[in-house]
DNA sequence: GTCTATACACAGATAGAC
DNA sequence: GTCTATCTGTGTATAGAC
């Protein structure tokens, strides 16, 4: 706790914005296109320069998705002084912030398939930390929607969890937005309609 | 049409095994992690007698999407013969088609991000009348299903369509069976009722 | 058309000077 | 820690014999 040295800060400082550029172009291309070159060109610094802040293209990415895991950790944490709403409105809004950010291009693509950069997540420690914090604080909400009736009861949730986590890197809003025929929160509100209400709706 | 010579079938033999094998790796691993020599020793042919049939591994993958989407014109083709059922019920049973096919592990994903494949696609000439023909047929029965009140009438038919092309390749089937908690037919029903009723269920 | 062998390019990672 | 230069592996694609 308490000072950190300055030349603590400006390492700080450095790899944040090297997180910054995996993170936009990790939303833009995906793990396997995105290149170790591409983003010491973005960062403005050399390759080799990366490599004594990270260990590997995997840890890059890694630090990405756990910043992005402590994001959505931080926007729980706000909701959860709002003790007025319901769990569902809780649940909704979260699913709104993820909207909001893969609009911003800064949504990182989860590894669907299997690849390198699932194992190697699957085995970063603070990664799956953060992953299960968020999987913990999201079931607490879904369980409890679920016995106020405004999730189907039916459901089991992990079902619900993996949905959510499905619709923040859905390609509909991509598709979407290049369509160009809708505002961005006009996209964002059908989005959610479809994924709470369904297609056909109520 | 005429008769095919013996050596034309052949041909054709060897490249629906390469298209097959080609099909599998693509939905296990995705377009960038498949390697040509992964398919060549796959198929149990060299790599070179690949380029024989195929100009590039782009066009590999187009010859697989291009398979997928006229399995699905062929299954659309088999719906429309029943009169009786409605659009609603057409699209269910589409929908549940490729959740089917995703579950045995031969539904390619697509090209969501940015990628080299995407632009060969959008260039390829019979994948692209494929795509236009399946867009065309699905929604004729999403406008239908809207007028019935069956589709919520409030939604874009594009937002529709682009949802249940989106549905083909989600990653919450997977994500479901390596649970190991429930059966494929449970699970394709537990991701329709998501799809089409919605997480909070009716 | 199938094979073996190889050209070519590029990406991940490192060496070593400053 | 930052840089330039380089190593190394690997993946796409092709040459050329059969």
């Amino acid at each position: 706790m308490g000072k950190v040295s300055f030349k603590e800060q400006m390492r700080r400082a450095r790899e944040d914005a090297i997180v910054s550029s995996v993170n936009r172009l990790l939303a833009e291309k995906g793990f396997d296109a995105m290149t170790v070159d591409e983003v010491a060109v973005d960062v403005g610094i050399a390759k080799a320069s990366l490599y004594k802040h990270f260990d590997s293209k995997e840890e890059l990415a890694a630090a990405a998705m756990v910043r992005v895991l402590e994001k959505a950790l931080e926007v729980i944490a706000r909701l959860e002084l709002d003790a007025e709403a319901s769990p569902l409105a809780h649940l909704k809004a979260v699913a709104r912030w993820t909207m909001q950010v893969q609009l911003a291009g800064e949504m990182p693509s989860l590894p669907a398939q299997n690849s390198t950069l699932r194992s190697a997540l699957m085995t970063h420690k603070v990664y799956m930390d953060r992953l299960m914090a968020l999987s913990d604080k999201l079931g607490a909400w879904i369980t409890a929607a679920q016995k106020a009736g405004q999730i189907d009861p039916k459901l089991p949730p992990e079902l619900v969890l993996y949905t959510l986590f499905a619709r923040a890197c859905d390609p509909v809003l991509g598709l979407l937005k290049v369509g160009g025929q809708h505002s961005d929160e006009q996209m964002i509100e059908m989005l959610l309609s479809t994924c709470f209400e369904g297609l056909a709706g109520r």
